[in-house]
DNA sequence: TTGTAAGCGTTATCAT
DNA sequence: ATGATAACGCTTACAA
């Protein structure tokens, strides 16, 4: 009912505050105010009175400086603005602030400088747990940064999530797309396609490694033999998805497939596409990875190779505490799932193009 | 090229460390590695080599607990997966970084308990200042919530954006939408579309009357009337979105042109409307808020009215570190923008239906 | 320029 | 069950 009248009333209410107005020692107070079993029900009620009253709010700081936790985890990903990553992190947040911990959300932007510099923080801020989704290795020295480094020797509990670092020993949570990428491609070959181009990642991303390979060996079990001149190297993003999309018009080996291995850059496939009039699901296939709501309301709507962000986010969180409480939680592969949809199936060994779109 | 034999070898080295290892009270150590002017160049040299030497990470607890600052805002929005507020997280992120700010992201699920429990936990970590996505008043008391509340009287440095609290004395950034879609009708109505529906986002926030109240204005100013029930209202989300399409087909003021108040509500609509076989930008007129990859991978693109979230979280934070610094700065608003795209040049006057398509 | 020492708000230890 | 007090790691008067 009342009301606060000071302007500039900076919260400075403490835990000796709520003691003194409850009548009891700080000790008390801290034991009542943290859930401490050595309590009487008096002074507890007192306590927690006063508390409310006063408004009182722990100092975070002060708390973790002294108990050596603060209840927090930090999350590296590439790309904030990426759906696939935005949806890892709301997964992992969920799970960890269910298990009472706050996640703080770290943007590498795709930058090795950026991602090292939210490490420092988060070394600075004692965080209880990394979950990482690491950059790859250095280019000219093929090590982990130096920051990298740091945390991995620090002790720090860590794990890494949709991405490994070869030769780095922690525990991962990562996808397994061989056996989505055998439907894919034999749906594909079942429809006529021969000659099916791939669009992958940069060669520092495992998951980029992971796709192409599994790509080829389903090629092979599915009798069709992998061409190098079908695959082009983009760098996960929508430019260069634009060029692969150019490329692709201008293979000599004509394709009338394609599979892109991430969301951006069949983002900016399929704008290019469209300027030309290329129609996909008639003059061409397309398959990508990346579930995004871009490929569901397209029309037709895009086949994709799906993950389940929610359940990684969960065993990321999952396999992080257990390194917390001590444990070494074996490696997990997620399985990738395929989902056909019309684009695909009406994409019946069309060659693309047909001397009518080329330039 | 040395190996740190000990496997648990958790950080624990301090300034005190580094000093002693310097050879200089902690006192030097301090001044140095917090660039305090009154050091000399010697010890300066000393200090700074000991604690690269020993890999020394200041604890940020331990320094914000004795200068009571955190270097950190936090800046809650109401939904990460959202492409908008996930943009506009990202400018904020890096407008603050620019600033020596560590930015916390926080997802309030658009959902006031989580928001409020968020708002807590950045109180209890004592966040330097507080970008706040207001998730709107409470249904009932039509006030903010009591942990709200709890901020505003906190003296916190807080500022609102995207959205404002009605007799909330907090500066806003906002956007307005006036102008964008007075050309947006303007472009329907020369078009020959004289029923055009608008689905609205939920009556809590402060964006969904902003946007109803400037069409509706961009009617009159069109020479047309408005009418009740060509409104829908939404609550931002896809679900109702689907629900908005269907209704739309089933108008009996038979709309030929609809504009959509947010991405996702679109997202839901278009996906039913392909599914059920209307061709947008011939049958049906699409104008939706929202500039996002979806919108212009359609075909026909979808046009937008979207915002420069760059802008706007660059205005946050320039509008936060004002107050930071003792100022008031003004509310400001920021001017939405109308891009027109083929599907609505393509959309001439076609009455929606023509009993082709309702069921 | 440097060192000594107090103090930030908690929790943990040790008596009682 | 409770209270006094040390301690967490750092910054900052205050002295020297």
């Amino acid at each position: 009912m009342s009301k606060q009248g000071s302007l500039l009333a900076m919260n400075a209410v403490t835990i000796k505050d709520v003691a003194s107005a409850a009548g009891v020692s700080v000790a008390t107070a801290s034991r009542v105010l943290s859930g401490h079993p050595a309590t009487s029900p008096d002074s507890r009620a007192k306590v927690e009175s006063a508390a409310k009253e006063l408004g009182f709010m722990p100092n975070a700081q002060a708390r973790s400086l002294r108990s050596t936790k603060t209840d927090s985890i930090a999350l590296l990903i590439s790309d904030v603005r990426n759906p696939y990553f935005s949806d890892l992190a709301h997964a992992v947040e969920q799970h960890a602030r269910a298990a009472g911990l706050m996640t703080f959300i770290g943007n590498a932007n795709e930058d090795a400088a950026q991602q090292d510099d939210f490490l420092a923080t988060m070394l600075s801020r004692r965080v209880d747990g990394l979950v990482i989704v690491p950059q790859g290795l250095n280019e000219e020295s093929n090590q982990p940064s130096e920051m990298m480094n740091r945390v991995l020797s620090s002790g720090i509990p860590t794990i890494f999530v949709d991405r490994a670092l070869p030769s780095v020993q922690v525990p991962a949570i990562t996808a397994n797309s061989a056996q989505a990428l055998d439907e894919a491609v034999a749906t594909l070959q079942s429809l006529g396609h021969q000659n099916i181009a791939f669009v992958g990642g940069p060669k520092h991303a495992s998951t980029a490694l992971e796709r192409y390979s599994a790509f080829e060996t389903a090629l092979a079990n599915n009798g069709l033999h992998a061409d190098e001149a079908l695959h082009f190297v983009g760098d996960f993003q929508p430019a260069s998805g634009a060029l692969a999309a150019k490329w692709l018009l201008e293979n000599p080996a004509k394709p009338s497939a394609i599979i892109v291995a991430d969301a951006p850059m069949a983002i900016g496939a399929l704008r290019v596409w469209r300027e030309l009039g290329v129609r996909v699901g008639s003059d061409l296939s397309v398959i990508t990875f990346d579930e995004v709501d871009a490929m569901l309301i397209h029309d037709p709507p895009i086949a994709t190779i799906g993950h389940d962000l929610s359940q990684m986010g969960k065993m990321a969180v999952q396999a992080l505490r257990e390194v917390m409480a001590g444990q070494k939680p074996e490696p997990e592969e997620l399985i990738s799932k395929f989902t056909l949809r019309p684009s695909v199936a009406s994409a019946k060994a069309t060659q693309v193009m047909e001397g009518k779109v080329r330039p």
